[in-house]
DNA sequence: TTAATTTATGATATGTTATAACATATCTTT
DNA sequence: AAAGATATGTTATAACATATCATAAATTAA
């Protein structure tokens, strides 16, 4: 069973323990973006369903795939980007660690990372006195990767 | 003269000295980001304008106008939001400071704070050896503020 | 097993954010 | 006044996202 496979079925397996479904069309946009090293629109999802699935699946389908499988903590939105990653710890039993996200301005590559627990709690002592609380710790980082530089 | 205005001439003296020039109309965007303590979007400031001065400007001219702002390091946009804010410290002698964004994730309301230097340096070495570097030190960290608690 | 209910998806319309391409106006310098 | 540079206007379109209502498929209860 290859990589792709395993990861999927640990999605799938985190689905059911939570009541839900992981349905063929979750599936493959899950799939998508696990297949990707860049972020991906909700339009780039489209394409891809036609390029290797030869299936039309509507924007609104996909967004609503996007949020499901968010709401499952496995895929993360990329606001630098506007764009979409699946989560990279579904593996290693998923427990959501805390993490920052390289972004790339330029090609929207993502690396996902652990954060470590000295900077987060810097950052929470950052924000004593400040009127404003961390709502997520998922910092992303506005990068250039090695390869556009 | 009030804060605002003598804000407004730093900002035109900031502009000058780069051989730019704050129209009145980029002075009235700035003039509207700088009056709000939320992020605003593009089409915010067009009703701002038209509340404000009853003039009607084009959502592409106040495109143009963030781009030179932003050029001219006076506002800052808010990715988390897809919005814009004027920079905080424009006064101050207006040395560009490594910021960080606090950004309500209901509300758009956002406050910009120095970085510590300490906390930089720590961020970069979490990037060494990661394939990416940092494009911009002004980090958005999605919170909460007391107020939409 | 059917009927009721929930869940997932489809279809269409619309809203929101942003850029492209080209035209016009204004200001500056000669 | 002419030439050039800068700023703004106009229109179209792209890109990202949500609302709403309809339909289909799966699950549960009668």
């Amino acid at each position: 069973m290859d990589k792709m496979e395993s990861v999927l079925n640990l999605a799938e397996a985190h689905c059911i323990a939570a009541g839900k479904k992981l349905t063929m069309k979750r599936r493959r946009v899950l799939m998508g973006l696990l297949s990707s090293e860049k972020a991906l629109s909700a339009y780039d999802i489209v394409d891809f369903f036609k390029a290797q699935f030869e299936e039309d699946i509507p924007a609104m389908s996909v967004y609503r795939i996007l949020d499901f499988l968010e709401s499952q903590h496995l895929v993360h939105k990329i606001h630098l980007a506007n764009k979409y990653v699946a989560c990279a710890h579904i593996d290693e039993n998923h427990t959501h660690n805390i993490s920052q996200f390289l972004v790339c301005g330029k090609c929207s590559k993502v690396k996902e990372t652990p954060v470590k627990a000295t900077t987060i709690k810097n950052l929470k002592v950052s924000l004593q006195g400040s009127g404003f609380h961390l709502a997520t710790p998922q910092l992303e980082i506005p990068c250039i990767c090695d390869d556009c530089t």
